[in-house]
DNA sequence: TTTCTAAACGAACACTGTTCGGTTATGCAA
DNA sequence: TTGCATAACCGAACAGTGTTCGTTTAGAAA
């Protein structure tokens, strides 16, 4: 235990410092138990500091809810504009291989993208910076590349936002739905099979929406 | 305001009733507010009853919630039998039918779609009898169709636990995209035009998908 | 060294879902 | 018709929650 005199964080480094502990306590909790299984009083606990002192730093749950998921999705986002970057030619593997990033997210760490693609975030009259700012930059990555396919020729459909919306709802969607506890465990496990093989399956009928359907 | 000395319900018929009372005007009020914004207080004050009343006919919210969405489901998937049970032929057609059905069920009343679709029931260590008999009937009858058109060779694909969920994917994914607020009203309303326009357009390419695809 | 801002925090507030204990209406047996 | 056991009913209490208040005081700036 650190029986130390409490220090105060004056300095701007040193608030910044703090936030980014709460951020990341309140992330492994989040993760772990919910946002729900999670109290404030716990989270001051873990971090070794009054409920109180919390709200120096973070408006509301809620907004500590943003501020942790904003960096799981600049996680995914940067992860995707990198894919984007280095890709060159044909803009319907390009699209495939978003989709088989977003498969991989989802499977590399089931509980985060749960967080992130699943639980509502809690509520709460306080809203604050990282709500405010929230956005999903997936989406207008993904119009851009649907864009340039059209553009191309790759795609013969011409309505970008709709198709682009068409296209994000189909990965997402059938990926969402072995994820979820919709269907109770009865009707799932049975039928899909492991993670890994439901995955393979849907990759390849979305390889060939995006080949023989829209072209 | 009702003056006249309360009643106490003892015959199986009366309490049938108060059951009824408290799970309809809980729906009225989570559809309104969501599960979240309904307190047992606030119910039983509805009800014109006590709090504690509330917990002779029903053991938690959490068992209230799947009490309330049990009755919705029904109308769901009954609405799913009668298309499955009309149907003559051609199996593909039927599946485009109850896509069509489920496109029409979350135009018809989105509140309810949400929250049958998208609100995660609130959370309790009391379970009860709803809670334990729930399962979805939707992926059954949705396996069963596909099953037939796979014996009927109409589709490839012989795995038909994988697809039915792939399929439930598709349809569920592309239509919940845009009642969800996971992307903002900015994404959105430029992109998707009015749900209408969005959903004539997903249906052009499910049934593509379903015809085009899969056989 | 003094001043003064704001980080820190225990206590309190207003709420929640749920349980407890007592009251008494009511269906049923005598 | 009467007496009785049962359980519907309910106000109060309990254990929790997110958040706010008022106070103390560390510590950067003067």
């Amino acid at each position: 235990m650190d029986k130390t005199k409490k220090k105060r964080a004056r300095s701007e480094e040193a608030k910044e410092k703090q936030f980014k502990r709460i951020v990341d306590a309140g992330r492994e909790l989040f993760l772990e138990y919910g946002p729900e299984g999670v109290s404030m009083r716990s989270l001051a606990k873990k971090l070794n500091m009054g409920q109180a002192s919390l709200y120096t730093y973070i408006p509301s749950k809620r907004e500590l809810w943003f501020a942790i998921m904003r960096n799981d999705f600049s996680i995914f986002e940067n992860g995707m504009g990198e894919i984007m970057q280095s890709h060159r030619g044909n803009n319907i593997e390009l699209l495939e291989k978003i989709a088989k990033y977003y498969l991989k997210f989802a499977q590399e760490d089931e509980r985060r993208y749960r967080m992130m693609f699943q639980t509502p975030a809690p509520s709460s009259k306080n809203t604050g910076p990282f709500e405010l700012q929230y956005d999903s930059h997936s989406i207008y990555y993904l119009k851009e590349i649907v864009q340039k396919a059209v553009e191309a020729g790759e795609i013969k459909e011409k309505d970008v936002g709709k198709l682009s919306f068409f296209i994000w709802g189909i990965v997402h969607g059938t990926v969402s739905v072995i994820h979820t506890e919709f269907f109770g465990e009865r009707a799932k496990i049975p039928d899909v099979g492991s993670i890994e093989e439901y995955h393979s399956f849907i990759l390849k009928y979305i390889k060939k929406i995006l080949n023989d359907l829209l072209s």
